[in-house]
RNA sequence: GGAGAAAUGGCAGAGUGGUCGAAUGCGGCAGUCUUGAAAACUGUUGAGGGUCACACCUCCGGGGGUUCGAAUCCCUCUUUCUCCGCCA
């Protein structure tokens, strides 16, 4: 949610930068600083109104004190005309105050300088590419054909036990995923990261608090008897962890990591493409999460793409790095970055994480602030990114180190899986 | 799941209808003293709205109600604690 008072002050600025998201959002801005000016004109009568009406409270109170009764009886009688316009005034005020808020809640973030305009993610800024594609031998196979050849992944029998989107790992394909997940926590807790466990669940407050409501309720499974919500990713228990605080300044930077399944609908996004791996309901990740002083949230966001480009290194997997456009860009990120993998087999790029800031949009619906030098309380910037979002790495290893003999297992992860091949 | 108790400022803890946004203690910050530090003493110290700045308004777990007036009374929800039951 952006801020009020730099609505006020920039409407120019940020109309000219949500362009760039291919929105024109002049009404809106328009219509959200009438509505705000409506609301203070109302909340100020109100505060006069309820002034009024306490300084009568207190002289009655006083008079009643000093046993002039029948003097308080009659002040009484004044109360009536306040007490019916502060109740008219107060539901106005609530009433324009939700209405501003719908609105607010309805613009997305503003793109940061860097972000390229465009309307899809064909128009996505490639800034780096590492990696050799390998060439596969004849007769080479994409991943959900190797997972029924070696049996490590069945999607059929997650269909059966749940759904589609839901696959059962078996034997080495198990052992793999959790090798990784463990190697992953272990480069990011050596990174300075805090390892935390969390709840898989969450509740309507967290849910806002990071952006995913109320504008993608639908992309969550909602758990009606207790109105909680599945998480679509760690980021939400993770960064509603500092919702309403307000942190001492010498807190930052505030860096965690966590593995959690990640619950998605992914309603109406059936189809090409999501065969395998590719997109499920459920599926596991391991996720960064930053909160930082808005001086150093760039930097910070700079060392979490080293971060994910060296865990990439280690895998020796082919990746490259886009800039997303502003049509691409998410609604609550000023700056994204993806990261895909190249999935040899089916020629093409797999996204893997995505690393973002959100400076102060989610922090100010979080009520995250920090307290600056000067004593004052200032919007913190929030920011995260996946290291890495385990089925598309998978997909990645499978195809890429496939051999005529099995699957190959990348060096570093051996120890942690205790096999080198499955075959 | 059943029965009871509770929820107040960074923390502890008073306050049971009338200048209470809230005593007191601890902690934090600033100052005095000191070569420096500690101790002692003095002052200061919640959040949000509003204003050029004041004034003023809102907030004592959330929501609703009673009253001229609510931290205080009533209803409701949530959470915590104790006891019982069940259980990984």
């Amino acid at each position: 949610m952006l801020q009020l008072h730099k609505i006020r002050e920039d409407k120019d600025t940020i109309i000219n930068a949500l362009k760039k998201r291919n929105i024109d959002a002049e009404p809106v801005l328009s219509a959200i600083i009438d509505l705000d000016e409506k609301r203070r004109a109302i909340q100020t009568e109100l505060d006069n109104t309820l002034a009024k009406s306490n300084k009568l409270s207190k002289e009655i109170g006083m008079l009643f004190k000093s046993g002039k009764a029948k003097e308080a009886t009659a002040l009484k009688e004044q109360t009536a005309d306040f007490k019916e316009a502060s109740k008219q005034l107060g539901e106005e005020l609530t009433a324009t105050s939700s209405e501003l808020q719908e609105l607010l809640y309805q613009i997305p973030n503003v793109p940061h300088d860097s972000v390229p305009a465009g309307n899809s993610d064909e128009d996505n800024e490639e800034i780096f590419r590492e990696g050799d594609i390998p060439k596969l031998e004849e007769g080479a196979l994409p991943h959900w054909e190797l997972a029924k050849k070696y049996d490590i992944i069945d999607f059929e029998l997650g269909v059966k036990v749940t759904g589609a989107g839901f696959p059962i790992y078996k034997g080495k394909g198990a052992r793999l995923q959790r090798a990784l997940i463990a190697y992953f926590l272990d480069k990011n807790t050596e990174a300075g990261y805090t390892e935390l466990q969390l709840p898989l669940v969450v509740n309507e407050a967290s849910g806002y608090g990071t952006g995913q409501l109320p504008d993608k309720e639908g992309q969550m499974y909602h758990v009606q008897n207790d109105d909680l919500y599945l998480i679509p990713t760690a980021e939400v228990p993770i960064t509603n962890i500092h919702r309403d605080d307000i942190l001492p300044k010498e807190s930052f930077p505030i860096k965690y990591t966590g593995y959690t399944p990640c619950f998605r609908r992914e309603a109406g996004s059936y189809g090409a493409h999501v065969r395998g791996l590719n997109r499920l309901h459920q599926f596991d990740k391991v996720e960064l999460v930053r909160i930082e002083h808005p001086d150093n949230s760039y930097k910070a966001l700079d060392e979490m793409t080293e971060h994910v480009k060296n865990i990439l290194r280690e895998l020796r997997l082919p990746y490259r790095i886009l800039r997303l456009c502003g049509g691409d860009l998410g609604f609550t990120a000023a700056l994204t970055f993806d990261f895909e993998v190249f999935s040899t087999a089916q020629d093409r790029w797999l996204e893997i994480s995505s690393v973002s800031n959100f400076e102060t949009f989610q922090a100010n619906r979080l009520k995250l602030r920090f307290k600056d030098e000067n004593g004052k309380s200032q919007l913190a910037h929030t920011l995260n990114g996946s290291s890495l979002a385990l089925p598309r790495v998978l997909a990645g290893l499978l195809e890429n180190y496939q051999t005529k003999d099995g699957i190959k297992i990348p060096e570093v992860l051996v120890p942690y899986c205790g096999f080198d091949m499955i075959n």
